[in-house]
DNA sequence: CCAATTTTATGACAAATATCATAAATTTTC
DNA sequence: GAAAATTTATGATATTTGTCATAAAATTGG
């Protein structure tokens, strides 16, 4: 990670996505004495599961992946954190290790601010922390979801659900195509399966017309069919 | 479900348990006159998915399953509630409507205490806030445990880790059996299988001699053991 | 206490998924 | 730009799990 200024949080647009928004003038001017710029390389660890993160960090842009090992040796993708996102909002109620690592899947560029210097504003500004709090539960509402959907539904029917969630979540590039570029290996830590029943998988939703394949690029072609498939 | 008093709350152990513990007598006072008693009998709905709370409940005595039905039909118990615990706290910062059922697995007493003062309480004791906040993410972190777990552990393994989790949340009784008495239904629910797979893994597990049957009793034999199994 | 219902159990089979092996295609590195 | 490494692809096969059918056992309700 490199250091860096990234000016002024007032002047910051990325800010209005997340609980940053409620911050008033005087709130703003402080976080930016506050806060580092960071730029983070695509493949590296922002923290790691078990750390003490000393602070928050706000994604002026790229994608991290927040992941989870399992005793057996795989891993699980539990979400994306994206552009306009807080990483790391439990760290600033609770002083716990963190349970999950968070790996760059693009080039980001980060802003860090300290544990303390967030808090502040967090105790004092109950708009502020009214939007962190629901964030955490609709977290929780996302999380018992995912449980469900983990516990009951196919390769297949998962496949769907994320392909959607994807392009709900990321949008489409200039070609149609979702615009998170995720390895085969990737989606199949998403979804919960063997890289190899992923790739099987892709072929199959290609052979079907359900998507189509460029390379890494993945454009989806009948999405009502995915919503269906989803459901199953 | 049937109305009582349940009288004072200062005077009730159950509330040291839950974040209530952080509340000062006049604030237990403010709570006892809020608060209703009811009985709730084994197998009844507290409130269904896609509810709005209207408060939260504190847990007397038994035992409630919040549970989620998937699309396909089936459902999964998410996790339990027991007495000392709170039902709906995220229902004090949020508005959404509840996306889980908590249905009654025992005969239940439980008190519940309208929105309105138990957040007057949330806004005026931090310490009590804090608690409450504290319990989403400690839940968020199981949310996030148990995804990985549903997505990359066999039936095997996680039939395991449930045995041991329920021996190590509600104990066992005096002929040393898990104390709480689920069907082969509600086990398969919780694991997130099928009934008549649920079956055959209590009758392997009892075949290898790592559980003890007496009808719906079940005795944990070989906890060491299954603790390797839970990795696996 | 007996009939009705529910739960548990078991067999046979089908479907879904994992695993291992190997190879082609692509990307990275020097 | 060629060698090395990684990613994607595919086949063969084993394992796990689900589904359907049926029956035994247990529980419930009158």
């Amino acid at each position: 990670m490199q250091e860096l200024d990234m000016s002024k949080c007032s002047q910051c647009i990325v800010r209005k996505f997340s609980a940053l928004k409620t911050l008033d003038k005087s709130e703003l001017i402080y976080m930016s004495a506050c806060k580092t710029g960071q730029t983070i390389k695509k493949g590296s660890y922002i923290f790691n599961e078990g750390d003490h993160l000393k602070g928050v960090y706000c994604i002026k842009s790229g994608v991290c992946k927040l992941v989870k090992l399992s005793s057996n040796g795989r891993n699980q993708i539990v979400r994306f954190i994206k552009r306009g996102d807080l990483l790391g909002q439990r760290s600033i109620v609770s002083d716990d290790a963190v349970s999950l690592s968070a790996i760059a899947v693009e080039d980001m560029q980060v802003c860090f601010i300290p544990k303390a210097d967030i808090l502040a504003v967090f105790k004092q500004n109950s708009n502020f922390s009214s939007e962190i709090i629901n964030d955490i539960c609709y977290d929780l509402k996302l999380a018992n979801h995912q449980i469900v959907r983990m516990a009951h539904k196919t390769v297949r029917s998962r496949f769907a659900t994320i392909l959607l969630e994807l392009q709900e979540e990321f949008g489409v590039d200039k070609d149609k195509n979702l615009s998170l570029k995720l390895s085969r290996e990737e989606y199949a830590n998403l979804i919960g399966t063997a890289t190899e029943s992923m790739i099987r998988m892709f072929a199959n939703f290609s052979k079907e017309g359900l998507i189509e394949l460029k390379g890494k690029n993945v454009g989806i072609l009948e999405k009502e069919r995915l919503k269906q498939i989803a459901e199953e």
